[in-house]
DNA sequence: CTTGCGGCTGACCGCTCGGTCAGCGCTCGG
DNA sequence: CCGAGCGCTGACCGAGCGGTCAGCCGCAAG
């Protein structure tokens, strides 16, 4: 019998992961031991050595595991046959939603994208948001010399800035809960939509939209 | 004698405090140990004890140090007579000119930022941040009304599309000098003058600037 | 019934952690 | 010449860390 075990990982490897990736997204890796996990998972730390090896090894399944929620991000926006102002905004929308909708993988992945720690996992965090970097660019660059957008607008910059104003609103998101001014602290709708209205109206070539 | 030393913190502190906010910005206050910052100021581990007291106070002397040259970023904005699209292009060229003249100043306190544990460290960051981002809020809807800025632009969004985007591009740095389509990876100047004419063309009541 | 095996555990390991403490050496006022 | 005080240290503490290991338990095949 050389064919592996048919079924997904065991119930209580799940559970362990899924604990493991709510500690680390809330703590950090130096933040949280591996007794953390397992109390919260309700297993022996000895459990969790037996099914991951080392602490790096379960963090790299956490990492890797949430990643591939980020996959599909940016899929469906080349195929849009939209107007790039339509498939800019589908894309905020697209972010700030997945942000929401999956916080934990995000910021776990969000946290080892920002550490400067220049090991292996920081190398996979990285190939997957320059994977998206230059979709996204690629998408910007072609609307450009379709002649949707701007010459004069650089459009690395407004990839950085796209997708910085989505993810630190995300980051940001419990203090602007306690900001009167912001209605859209847990609104990914609301927010994408006043950011597209923003960074559409400053692409257009000559006509303006409002 | 009533009167506390009259010379500034002793070199010694001086050191640690350097060495203590190099190490905190890097890897964070869980990944940093008093032996690592006793071996890298060249002191004892006890000193560190008999100058800070606890590893939370020093985190703490190094957070507040960091946030006070976060202080006048905004100060001088509200007093400037300048059309707001000038006036937000110095914003983000202050904001990014900063960050890369402090990095390490900028880290700590962005790391303390966007951690969501609810002790005293983030109180100190959140008002600071909150300060700021109230201050340029209200540069902005004070412009709202005075017709510089298009009705359909809302404010809160405006403000932490800006800060996203600038404090982003500075988090995500050593990325992007991988990345050969970006040209600004260590240029603020470019960088904002790039975001500024993008966010300035979106937010013009009815002429364009180009 | 027996045997093998995989999931799982409690007890334990060496080590590093944050923190303590007695006491060193140097300086400086009396 | 003295002694008080300060900057500073090495040796040490209990606790918790990542990780190991012998072995328990239930189950499925022989």
């Amino acid at each position: 019998m050389l064919g592996a075990s048919p079924s997904p990982p065991h119930v209580t490897v799940r559970i362990i992961l899924a604990e493991a990736r709510r500690l680390f997204a809330a703590r950090g890796f130096d933040g949280v031991s591996i007794s953390d996990v397992a109390t919260a998972a309700a297993v022996s730390k000895a459990n969790i050595f037996h099914h991951f090896g080392t602490k790096q090894a379960l963090y790299m399944e956490v990492l890797t595991s949430s990643l591939n929620e980020f996959g599909e991000l940016t899929d469906h926006l080349q195929r849009e046959r939209a107007p790039i102002e339509q498939r800019l905004h589908h894309f905020l929308l697209a972010h700030a939603a997945h942000l929401q909708k999956y916080p934990e993988a995000a910021q776990v992945v969000l946290r080892e994208l920002l550490e400067n720690r220049s090991e292996i996992t920081q190398q996979l965090a990285e190939q997957a948001a320059g994977a998206q970097f230059r979709r996204l660019f690629e998408l910007v660059q072609e609307a450009q010399r379709a002649g949707e957008i701007r010459a004069e607008v650089d459009p690395a910059a407004l990839v950085v800035a796209m997708i910085g104003a989505v993810v630190f609103q995300f980051q940001v998101r419990s203090l602007l809960r306690h900001q009167p001014e912001v209605e859209f602290a847990d609104d990914p709708k609301r927010y994408s939509r006043l950011l597209a209205e923003v960074f559409v109206n400053g692409i257009h070539s000559e006509e303006t939209t409002g």
